[in-house]
RNA sequence: GCCGACGUAGCACAGUGGUAGUGCAAUCGAUUCGUAAUCGAUAGGUCACGAGUUCGAAUCUCGUCGUCGGCUCCA
């Protein structure tokens, strides 16, 4: 534990301590540190709610003000069970009720385990530690929210009341803790979306189906751009498929009933309707249809590799307390392709798809990130995992020797992988601490046999192909949601929905004729251009611009128009000064090509 | 899904039982200006939706929809 979540873990306590001296009847379950400060879980008529925290805060103060020693103390399981079953664990004592958690928690306790309790003043707890030495030590702390909680996170335990709170060392740190909350508020990206006229929800259309308005479409369709020259570069092609199947085909790929809970209800047909009473799914991934499309056409050794790539639309039913903004939803469009391969290509083939999303992450900048290397269980093969080891142990073994080959950062755990192969997960993390999985790709060696897909070898078997799943840019949703708050709205020129807006100083004819010509010539190179020549003074113009978030500002005064020039601010840097009108139109030309 | 909080003009917010408000944005007019807010006027609301309590509800109660915070860490 490092030394401030020991501080963290400590002001639990002092939580736990202050809310027994306001309701004693409290009983506690676990109160440990957290990723930004601490919770403590615990069972109590009393709801409490945000105004509580003011008073349970003075209680808190009392305490970090009295000094008190944290003081450690080993004890038999026997004697802390007996003190358990007192009440006297989680408690100021004088309360007879069991303390029935502890209790629980207490009985599950490895054997051979040393069982220690903590004392600060009046308030004991069984803890395994470590505190700091006194709850003077607490410098600055602050209850932050509330939620609920299952008892050991299981819906079928008791829910309970959870309290959060923050800690630090000094009033300082803690203040500075807050400004970076503050920050990182202002570059969440629904609240980005919304100024920026990205994209939007409507109740009418649905929870988690968002709408791309025009400027977040630019967003979309210039990832997709880059996505296809992309892969068109490394040999993929490009495929279509519609948006539902028949529930035959997600038999035939294993993902009903194991994915049915994620899937939207089937549509089905009555034969009154002149249907024949059969169902069709909304997709949720695009695997299946790309299989078929694999085995649409005779296949033979020289066609592999053979990578399918499309931009496919996906719905999943994702839980309604799981929707989050553009980051969690329950549409998608994916930056899918299937690579269908022998084992003897497959080195070779993942380790061109790794290139590519490093080539993406430096594009976009991104060095935040861990790829997550999920693996296989031996004990569960057969079960969770397809009953191949020898297959498992071979692509696991050529996926670690990519990643170590190419110097990747990495953590490989275990037990997580899809039930037909290894994969990689990109984790990244958005403006309010949330982890999520920006991209993925993995290895299928299972079910490509499912849907009896073949190539004739060289020498005239039929054999079946490996098949590597890949979505480097994830969806658009998520991908989208992550760079609007990785660039904070402000994106590099040949993203930028608005790339370059000119305007006039004064709205006279000879300064509005010169904007509207040039406004037209670069339209014409295909630059994203907006005009303003109303008559606001130029300061309202550039305010107006500057707050939302336009890369280029061509602003064209009498001076200008005499010299043949514009003056040039960009977003961010400010008045970079006049320059040729010529020069200006090419070097903008330019860096969009190059996505500079 | 479960627990809790929240839902007032396009956006940000005020309004706790008695005439629905402020700022920005929008529209119109004036202003003719050199790099982050020129001035004035006008318009904009089924207070999420539905039911109930009340002489009277944005405000109190219940339900529905939606959004947000949590629901993995463990004494």
């Amino acid at each position: 534990m490092t030394e401030l979540e020991t501080l963290r873990h400590s002001c639990a306590h002092v939580l736990a301590t202050a809310i027994l001296k306001i309701w004693p009847e409290a009983q506690f379950a676990a109160g440990p540190p957290v990723e930004n400060g601490f919770y403590y879980d615990l069972e109590l008529p009393h709801r409490i709610t945000p105004e509580d925290f003011a008073r349970i805060e003075e209680e808190m103060k009392k305490e970090i003000k009295a000094n008190n020693r944290f003081e450690r103390i080993e004890v038999s399981r026997e004697e802390a069970i007996a003190m358990a079953e007192r009440g006297e664990l989680a408690a100021l004592g004088g309360r007879t009720e069991p303390s029935k958690f502890k209790l629980d928690i207490v009985q599950h306790i490895p054997d051979g385990e040393v069982i220690t309790i903590y004392r600060n003043g009046q308030f004991t707890d069984l803890c395994a530690g470590p505190h700091v030495s006194h709850t003077g030590r607490i410098g600055a702390f602050k209850l932050t929210h509330l939620a609920s909680a299952y008892y050991k996170g299981d819906e079928r335990n008791p829910q309970l009341q959870r309290v959060y709170g923050t800690a630090f060392k000094n009033k300082t740190e803690m203040e500075a803790y807050f400004t970076m909350l503050e920050e990182a508020k202002k570059r969440d990206h629904r609240k980005i979306g919304r100024e920026m006229e990205l994209f939007c929800f409507d109740e009418d259309v649905g929870p988690g189906l968002p709408l791309w308005l025009p400027k977040g479409t630019v967003l979309v369709e210039e990832l997709e751009r880059l996505a296809k020259e992309t892969e068109f570069a490394a040999g993929y092609q490009r495929v279509r498929t519609p948006h539902i199947a028949r529930e035959s085909m997600y038999k035939c790929s294993g993902h009903l009933p194991y994915y049915a809970d994620s899937m939207f209800p089937p549509m089905e047909f009555s034969e009154e309707e002149g249907g024949d009473s059969v169902k069709y799914y909304l997709k949720a991934m695009n695997c299946p249809h790309h299989h078929k499309l694999f085995g649409a056409v005779q296949r033979s050794y020289r066609d592999l590799p053979l990578r399918l790539a499309e931009y496919g639309a996906c719905y999943r039913y994702e839980q309604s307390g799981e929707l989050f903004g553009l980051m969690r939803v329950r549409s998608m469009q994916m930056n899918d392709a299937h690579i269908y391969c022998t084992e003897d290509q497959f080195e070779q083939e993942f380790r061109a798809v790794n290139e590519m999303y490093l080539k993406y992450f430096k594009i976009f900048g991104i060095d935040k990130y861990v790829m997550r290397f999920s693996t296989h269980d031996p004990a569960k093969l057969g079960q969770k995992f397809v009953d191949q080891p020898e297959l498992w142990k071979k692509t696991e073994d050529m996926v670690r020797n990519v990643l170590i080959r190419s110097g990747i950062n990495y953590v490989e755990v275990p037990n997580e992988a899809a039930f037909y192969g290894p994969k990689i997960d990109v984790q990244v993390w958005s403006a309010i601490g949330r982890e999520f999985t920006i991209a993925t790709n993995q290895v299928d060696f299972a079910v490509p046999a499912r849907f009896g897909l073949t190539y004739k070898d060289r020498d005239n078997t039929e054999k079946t192909p490996l098949c590597i799943h890949r979505a480097p840019l994830g969806t658009h949703e998520r991908f989208i949601g992550f760079l609007i708050e990785h660039y904070a709205g402000n994106f590099p020129l040949w993203l930028a929905p608005e790339q370059v807006r000119v305007m006039t100083i004064g709205d006279e004819d000879p300064l509005v004729d010169a904007a509207k010509d040039l406004h037209a010539e670069l339209r014409g190179l295909g630059i994203r251009a907006e005009l303003d020549i109303s008559s606001d003074k130029i300061n309202g113009k550039i305010q107006r611009a500057e707050q939302a978030k336009v890369h280029t500002m061509l602003v064209i005064g009498k001076r200008d128009l005499e010299a043949g020039a514009v003056s040039v601010r960009e977003h961010g840097k400010g008045n970079l000064g006049a320059k040729p009108r010529a020069e200006v139109v090419t070097a903008l030309a330019d860096a969009i090509k190059n996505r500079a």
